[in-house]
DNA sequence: TTACAAGTTCAAGTGAACTTGAAGTCAAGG
DNA sequence: CCTTGACTTCAAGTTCACTTGAACTTGTAA
């Protein structure tokens, strides 16, 4: 077991394209060294930024803000459990708004689609005040969104 | 209120641009009239129609998945209430997968990442026997994926 | 009559997250 | 010596779900 891994290995160990890889390093998503020619070696925590990027993108984060959540590590020390934890934290109030977006939509589902009633006014009216956690481009503004501003 | 309504009402009354009503047409999604000089209007039904596409995308449906759903409405007739909650009803089994790998997710990111344990052979044996509901393009084996086979 | 608002088509552009392809380097094995 | 495999860079391609822009028609209002 190498102190450093080949670009090779981390894709193997992670599932993840070494193509998907390099592009991550580009992102800024993660970093490696480079020593004999131009090779890339990563240390094994890298395996660990990796999961967690991988994790973050199954809950519904952009790799931006993946990278910004990345960025309150500590720069130049390896990240502690409870570092980690300090961000996954986030991220559970991030997977209980999206588990109540998909319940909203369960309840939308059977009660405004399935019986007669649906109004689109009426179904926005009834469902207030909840935002949808992201708002992808294309058409939102049921669901909990706003209307475009007046 | 008129029996049939112009792009501009159905945008208005749905939220969704007429660029995309007229995408949603191209692809088969919906469909028009056109009588007097080739502008399209709609019978009432559409907003019905919409606002499935609408809830089915937030579910997280591409729009071919949504095509399939809606093709097995009855074809020459005003699809009833009966109909439509045979659909949704699909799409509810749909939501509790989704649920579920949230719930998982949240789990692996306190129990997997949070602490000291980590390791991704451990992480997907620990995880066994779950499909991720939908396989978008990139890494992905780990969260109940299977890896490649072979 | 002129202006405008709302509609039309068609081709091309957008952004996110990668992937693919071409062309090249390097070390180890036969 | 030659091939193979693993790596490199860089530019361009891909998919999805739309949006934007250019050029045009039609109907109503001033």
């Amino acid at each position: 077991m190498a102190e450093l891994l080949t670009i090779g290995e981390v894709s193997r160990r992670s599932g993840v394209a070494s193509s998907a890889l390099r592009f991550y390093e580009e992102r800024g998503l993660i970093r490696s060294e480079r020593e004999g020619r131009g090779q890339r070696h990563y240390p094994r925590e890298v395996l660990r930024r990796i999961a967690f990027i991988v994790f973050a993108q199954r809950i519904g984060l952009s790799l931006d803000e993946i990278g910004d959540e990345l960025s309150k590590l500590p720069p130049h020390r390896a990240p502690t459990g409870r570092d980690w934890s300090r961000l996954s934290g986030t991220w559970t109030a991030r997977i209980d708004e999206r588990v109540a977006e998909l319940e909203r939509l369960r309840a939308g589902l059977t009660q405004c689609i399935g019986c007669g009633c649906l109004s689109l006014e009426r179904c926005q009216l009834s469902n207030p005040g909840d935002r949808a956690a992201r708002l992808g481009p294309g058409p939102r503004y049921w669901i909990g969104d706003r209307p475009p501003k007046k």
